[in-house]
DNA sequence: TGCCATTATGAATTTAAATTCATTGAATTG
DNA sequence: CAATTCAATGAATTTAAATTCATAATGGCA
């Protein structure tokens, strides 16, 4: 009996990775019932019995995708600049070491700004993406000259985007040669002073 | 007779407009040709007489962004950094001021990584994407002190990378705060000498 | 004006993928 | 070891979208 739930969510798991992986490669819509069914080495019909529908295998890995987020989103921080450069180190770390993490954040980032991801979950993504927060350490980083000037909003998501785009390439390019996590923090660093 | 012919090729730009509105902001597979016809405010049949398949007009689509690319990617220039501050600059004022221009930026993008896109054509975008070129670039750069030292192309892919993700997010929110093109250029700058 | 050729329509057909279901096989339990 | 329950299959059904087609309207022109 207690196998037997084991084995089911065992394979439960099983279809999610390999949905996942799928999604990320070829968007979920290009991704057949039949290509994931097929990966794990299940028929059609009975991958119905683990999820109700295509949509609801979406919705589950969203839902894993944010409470990942939520844990991850709290980083300790002395200096403004020394919390993008462990966030950016956290996250290229992840992509590479950890396949899953890579995806999902692929993901995540994706369903962001699907149409067809409804409105309540896309806001959930977006709101602890933390690009708000960004932008309030942003703004202590100008105050004390370490961060340039200019809209702390706008320095956030270059940040970011840059960040993400850059996993992402990576999920979908593996064997492309990896940035340094370092480079984006100068994306953000007050390099006034400098004169080259 | 004459304005037969310019009515037909009107006709044909607009469908290839709101196609590629569609496309960028909902994806190729989740467009469907109603979306497109309605848009254009055409029936659905009449559409075939403009473009065999909705394959046939996305390919139509990536055929004048490689069009585009081509024209574009000689830029002069005089030291290594200014070449790409001139191109962050080029691009993302096209992105602000030319939506088309941004979108099929976008769809260039997008297809240049999916698996629906024949490779020949994805070789084609990658070549002239101009990474390689971008890698020569910092190379030389780095010769002269003025690029920070690092893996050529992974330089490269993380400046690219970064462009495109802001000119893509400007086309999916365009009310987003826009971003300095300078500050992209500081991905590369050698910044050794300061000490902040 | 009456005649083609072209533009246009939207209902009918085709196609491809999602979902259901009747049936079989395997494991668990009394 | 039968009985029962759950796992598993894949063919049949449903659904949704692409594509075709019979038919109507329109515009240029002899």
């Amino acid at each position: 009996m207690k196998t037997r739930n084991a084995q089911k969510e065992k394979r439960r798991r099983e279809i999610l990775y390999a949905a996942l992986d799928l999604f990320v490669r070829k968007g979920v819509s290009d991704t057949k019932i039949s290509d994931i069914a097929e990966k794990v080495g299940m028929s059609i019909g009975l991958l119905f019995n683990y999820f109700e529908s295509k949509e609801a295998l979406y919705y589950a890995l969203l839902q894993i995708g944010l409470e990942a987020a939520k844990s991850v989103s709290e980083f300790p921080y002395e200096k403004p600049l020394a919390f993008f450069t462990a966030s950016a180190e956290y996250i290229f770390s992840a992509t590479v070491q950890e396949p899953v993490v890579a995806r999902i954040f692929v993901l995540m980032k994706q369903a962001q700004y699907s149409e067809n991801v409804p409105e309540a979950i896309r806001a959930q993504i977006t709101h602890n993406s933390g690009i708000a927060k960004a932008a309030e350490i942003i703004k202590q980083g100008q105050a004390d000259g370490s961060v340039k000037s200019g809209d702390p909003l706008a320095l956030a998501l270059a940040f970011w985007l840059s960040i993400q785009s850059t996993a992402e390439a990576f999920v979908l390019m593996p064997d492309m040669p990896f940035p340094k996590a370092e480079w984006f923090v100068d994306i953000l660093k007050n390099h006034k002073e400098c004169s080259i």
